[in-house]
DNA sequence: TCTGGGGTCCTAGGACCC
DNA sequence: TCTGGGGTCCTAGGACCC
């Protein structure tokens, strides 16, 4: 606990929505939901304006749509969340080399190594500049909570919620705290909370008064402590700036649940693939094999083995992963797969070795099943064991599916997204960042002169003069204010 | 039209070793 | 051969977070 509030917590408020507003005009001041697109998605962010209608994160995107039947349905589109993210994190890592990201939207910051505070006044006024900039580089507004330890700049933060700062002045933390539910502490979820309850606690006050050997007593000793620790305000985590993955992991909920068992080796060997794929791109390599199954019914299981070293290479991922499943009895339906690997460690000699033989063998095999693999799409059958199995499908298939939020572009009417489709036709919201809202057009799915495209800049870049952007069609500033049709 | 995807940390039991 | 502990590794599951 710091006797200034120098430790800072950043929360971009309602980050994917936001993001997508600020890149579709016409949805400015609307509901909006960011989330799964198919019949068993879940909502990843909800606009303010759809949070009004009850919409919240983790919902069922088709519980939120009865409930907000009016909203624009979105899917992410990660590119365009982790430029803006790298934007923000740009702009805090000009306040202290000790930034900590928890997520895209969310980081803390160190603001006394970064020498840039050591009282409330400058504390608060860094907080504020930050604010300005990351509205004026990114268009997006942010939350700022400020205290003397993670736990409280992180609820001072959520206080501040929306486009608001909140300073917790060190000395106040236990008043403050004390009436508030449990549920505001770090690690208390559904059930830690459910527990407390039912063991007549409901204000972080009552942990406090309920004392640590009690806490450990309900919740085991770990939890226990660290749990009344925070109810007291006592918090001493620091800012850790870089901490290296623990685990790499993919998985997949299929839109309806696999019978075929056959077809349940094949998406483990794909997701395996993947997983490996991950694991390189971060170069490195891990020793323990996790496949998770989730059954029709729900319920969750997950199968480990560890080998004797650590591996990247495919074909043994791949061996594990299969062998972990013929331990799994999938009789009802298969929800969900997934490949996962943990034990990470950097690469070392043998990894060297086997990677360059594993490498060979691949190359081999793409050589090989060259046209082949392409028209098959996932229809290959997993082999047995001893058996090579079907090589990788390189990722990007030819997809004629246009999904709600995707940015498009037309040969004659320039840059919009795909507003919906359905029945052979697809319906496109002509309009850019910077742009008034658009107009609608629709089309045949099928239609040559519509083309995927990469996200826009949200905010014109300094210095960006007019036509730099082959973009902004002739349009310009003139007459920018005359068709401002609503959807 | 019930329930995503990517992570972290903790617990607990059994194996195994000293 | 009455039965000890302790430490580490592995596996499985669960809570929690964004």
């Amino acid at each position: 606990m710091r006797a200034a509030p120098t430790i800072l917590h950043l929360d971009m408020d309602a980050f994917y929505a936001a993001a997508e507003q600020a890149a579709k005009p016409s949805l400015r001041g609307k509901p909006v939901v960011v989330g799964g697109t198919g019949t068993r998605g879940v909502v990843a962010t909800a606009s303010y304006e759809a949070r009004r209608f009850g919409v919240h994160s983790a919902m069922p995107v088709a519980q939120a749509r009865r409930l907000c039947p009016n909203a624009a349905y979105l899917m992410p589109r990660f590119a365009l969340y982790r430029s803006v993210s790298e934007q923000v994190m740009e702009l805090l890592g000009r306040l202290s080399p000790l930034v900590e990201p928890l997520s895209l939207d969310e980081a803390f910051v160190d603001l006394e190594a970064g020498g840039v505070a050591d009282d409330s006044a400058s504390a608060r006024r860094a907080g504020e500049l930050l604010r300005a900039d990351i509205k004026a580089v990114t268009g997006l507004t942010g939350s700022v909570g400020l205290a003397g330890s993670k736990m409280l700049a992180k609820i001072a933060s959520e206080q501040a919620k929306p486009d608001g700062l909140v300073l917790i002045e060190p000395g106040t933390e236990r008043e403050l705290l004390g009436p508030m539910p449990v549920r505001v502490l770090p690690g208390v979820g559904p059930a830690t909370g459910e527990h407390l309850r039912r063991a007549g606690m409901t204000t972080v006050a009552d942990l406090a008064e309920a004392g640590e050997d009690e806490l450990v007593r309900l919740l085991g000793k770990a939890h226990g402590v660290s749990l009344y620790r925070m109810a007291v305000g006592h918090d001493e985590r620091p800012v850790v700036a870089e901490r290296d993955a623990k685990s790499v992991s993919v998985e997949d909920t299929f839109e309806v649940d696999l019978h075929d068992r056959v077809r349940v080796r094949s998406e483990v060997v794909r997701l395996s693939d993947r997983c490996v794929q991950r694991l390189r791109a971060a170069g490195r390599s891990g020793r323990t094999v996790v496949l998770k199954v989730r059954r029709y019914d729900f319920s969750t299981l997950t199968r480990s083995e560890t080998l004797r070293g650590p591996t990247d290479d495919p074909a043994v991922v791949r061996e594990a992963a299969g062998r972990l499943l013929e331990s799994v009895d999938t009789t009802g339906g298969v929800r969900l797969l997934g490949v996962g690997v943990t034990g990470l460690a950097d690469f070392t000699q043998e990894d060297l070795f086997a990677q360059a033989a594993g490498e060979l063998a691949e190359a081999e095999a793409e050589a090989e099943a060259g046209v082949a693999g392409e028209a098959a799409g996932t229809a290959e059958g997993g082999g047995g064991a001893g058996e090579p199995v079907a090589p990788p499908v390189p990722e990007p298939e030819p997809r004629r599916r246009w999904l709600a939020g995707q940015d498009v572009r037309h040969t004659e009417y320039g840059a919009g997204w795909v507003q919906g489709s359905g029945v052979g036709r697809v319906t496109v919201r002509f309009e850019e960042p910077t742009s008034p809202p658009g107009r609608v057009r629709t089309f045949p799915v099928d239609d040559p002169d519509l083309s995927p495209s990469d996200p826009l800049p949200l905010v014109r870049a300094a210095g960006d003069q007019a036509g730099s952007s082959p973009a902004s069609r002739p349009k310009s500033r003139s007459g920018a204010g005359e068709e401002m049709s609503s959807p």
